[in-house]
RNA sequence: UGGGGCGUAGCCAAGCGGUAAGGCAACGGGUUUUGAUCCCGUGAUCCCAGGUUCGAUUCCUGGCGCCCCAGCCA
């Protein structure tokens, strides 16, 4: 964590901070512990990303510690695969549980055995009842349910039945293990809630040893309270679930006292975060994978390029509340580009090439001129770029015939092409279609570097590349993957896709410098943020955008200007 | 005539009875060899209506609106 970071830690005053910062104060908590608990059966996204900057970041606050807790308690959906992934996503993102991993399934052993405890002390039931029994007989929203022809059921024989359902006696589906609780309860949880179902199924961890599995219910508190977690904090839609928690802390032998705090999910604008619609986009091919630069997963965000300290920054900024929340896509975007200007470094870059010719310079010569990595970070050093006769320069940096406004080339006008020299446009040649191909302009001897000694003033810098230089590239634009800010909000959420989130431009004309490019993100002056893309191959790199620079000059020309 | 949660500027979000922080966005302006960065400036009476109080965004009452819950998912 960088000491900006840390500052901003010390100022945040979110409702779950002021808990803890109570709890301490008033002795109830000696040591924080919060925990981050993924269910192995899926990648993490931003969202996910908010809990994890969240959990770990008050347990730094307050000098305690961070569980990673896998909620392995459903065998039929989870993978290994998923509890490697998420371990890397979590320490990209910059987080390290020490040895502090967790599985539900390391509790198993405990969990049964508070079954039992439970079904002596007459708290907990066998029942016979089918699934769609017991669904009948949960009640409505707005009615009670009924209870279970098994609900009374001499201890003994439910220890015995549980004992069996252990044992594997029975098939799947066929009995349920569950809390004797309320079945008038205007909570729905707490009518009788199943604690543990019969799962024929081979478990990530713990193989074939358990054909019976904890419910999530059963298994995230007691989990808790064994691991000493202080503050089990988790999003709103469980805090219908906390009585249950409550319930069962109360009436379990357990070692300890956690309580659960809700906060707020994420929901950012012109994306999908719903587990649900991320599968359908790749099952269904709308993205190139998992980790597509589209997608809001942490392997999307990293392979677009994104620096795990722009989400830190990001899940920070955006709070902790309670409220429905819709997050605009132009915070993170914001937090992308304040971490990268400080640390990318700036290269030169032409993504839609036109031709220019300088008629009065030597043909063959080429000078080698200075250019800066960096102008805000004198540190960063200079690197040298060739210059020549003919060069690249962006498509949308000349107009024929430009409003006022325009500070760039155009017939008869004088622009300054970055580090190297003024240039004035002489002539244009056109296609058929009238589509500019190559700008006929003489250069000025006199202001190498990009400074006139006669102090006259250009309005516009564009950037350029050497034509006797090629370094050919591939280029990916990517834009917000819905059209709309609330995918889904009138109809199906695949109809609001944005059919231009992916442009590739396949004749981009980078400086010789990036021929071979690192893994870092650099900029493309006037551009953007770019990153190498795995699909790089030598002598063809592949960047993508990570963000583009903020442009007033679109906005300029958006309203007529 | 179910239970739970939430409503402060376009978007997040502080505020905990004393007269509305901050960030993003937007819009002005300055600096600038990136129309970038950076720097300055501009916006709310707090869902509504009553009430308590010298004083309410903060307390009370009543409305209105939005979200979540009827998995042997998490």
């Amino acid at each position: 964590m960088t000491v900006a970071e840390a500052e901003r830690d010390e100022s945040a005053g979110d409702f779950v901070r002021s808990i803890v910062r109570d709890d301490i104060a008033a002795g109830r908590t000696a040591e924080v512990v919060t925990r981050f608990p993924p269910e192995p059966n899926g990648y993490l996204h931003i969202g996910h990303a908010k809990s994890i900057v969240l959990n770990f970041g008050v347990a730094e606050e307050f000098g305690g510690r961070c569980h990673l807790r896998f909620d392995d308690t459903n065998p039929v959906k989870e993978e290994t695969a998923f509890i490697d992934s998420i371990q890397a996503d979590v320490r990209w993102l910059g987080y390290d549980w020490a040895e502090h991993l967790h599985f539900a399934s390391d509790h198993f052993d405990r969990l049964y055995e508070w079954a039992e405890y439970l079904v002596r002390q007459g708290k907990a039931y066998v029942d016979d009842s089918s699934a769609d029994e017991i669904r009948a007989m949960r009640g409505t929203l707005t009615e009670p349910g009924t209870e279970s022809p098994f609900r009374d059921r001499p201890a003994a024989e439910n220890l015995d039945l549980l004992r069996r359902m252990r044992a594997g006696e029975f098939k799947e589906g066929a009995r349920v293990l569950r809390a004797r609780i309320d079945m008038g309860s205007g909570n729905i949880n707490l009518r009788d809630p199943v604690l543990y179902r019969i799962l024929r199924a081979s478990h990530p961890r713990t193989g074939e040893t358990w054909c019976i599995y904890p419910t999530y219910d059963f298994a995230h508190g007691q989990s808790d309270a064994i691991e000493g977690v202080t503050h089990s904090l988790c999003t709103l839609e469980f805090a219908d679930h906390r009585p249950l928690y409550d319930w069962l802390i109360d009436n379990l032998p357990v070692p300890a006292r956690p309580r659960q705090y809700e906060f707020a999910r994420l929901n950012l604008a012109h994306t999908v975060l719903s587990k649900r619609r991320l599968i359908r986009l790749v099952e269904e091919g709308h993205v190139a994978g998992w980790d597509d630069p589209r997608m809001p997963t942490l392997a999307g965000l990293r392979r677009r390029g994104v620096p795990p300290a722009a989400i830190r920054d990001f899940a920070r900024r955006i709070g902790v509340a309670r409220a429905d929340n819709l997050v605009d896509p132009a915070l993170l975007d914001h937090c992308i580009r304040d971490a990268l200007n400080d640390t990318a470094e700036r290269r030169l870059a032409v993504l839609r090439p036109l031709k220019v010719v300088i008629e009065n310079w030597p043909e063959g010569r080429t000078e080698m001129l200075p250019a800066r990595n960096n102008p805000n970070d004198p540190g960063a050093g200079s690197r040298e770029i060739p210059f020549g006769r003919e060069i690249w320069v962006e498509r949308d940096d000349f107009m024929e015939d430009p409003p006022r406004k325009f500070h760039r080339l155009a017939p008869g006008r004088e622009v300054r092409l970055r580090y190297a020299y003024f240039v004035t446009c002489v002539g244009v040649e056109k296609d058929a279609d009238g589509e500019p191909v190559l700008l006929r302009c003489t250069y000025d001897p006199e202001t190498r570097g990009g400074d006139a000694p006669d102090g006259r003033k250009v309005r516009g810098t564009v950037h350029w590349v050497s034509a006797a230089h090629p370094a050919p590239a591939e280029v990916r634009l990517y834009d917000h993957l819905f059209s709309v800010p609330e995918p889904g909000a009138n109809g199906d959420f695949l109809d609001d896709l944005n059919p231009d989130s992916l442009v590739v431009l396949n004749d981009c004309m980078l400086e010789p410098s990036l021929a071979e490019p690192g893994d870092a993100p650099v900029q493309f002056e006037r551009q953007g943020y770019f990153r190498p893309d795995p699909a790089s191959r030598a002598g063809r790199p592949v960047f993508n955008r990570v963000v583009a620079l903020r442009d007033s000059w679109a906005k300029i020309r958006a309203k007529g200007g």
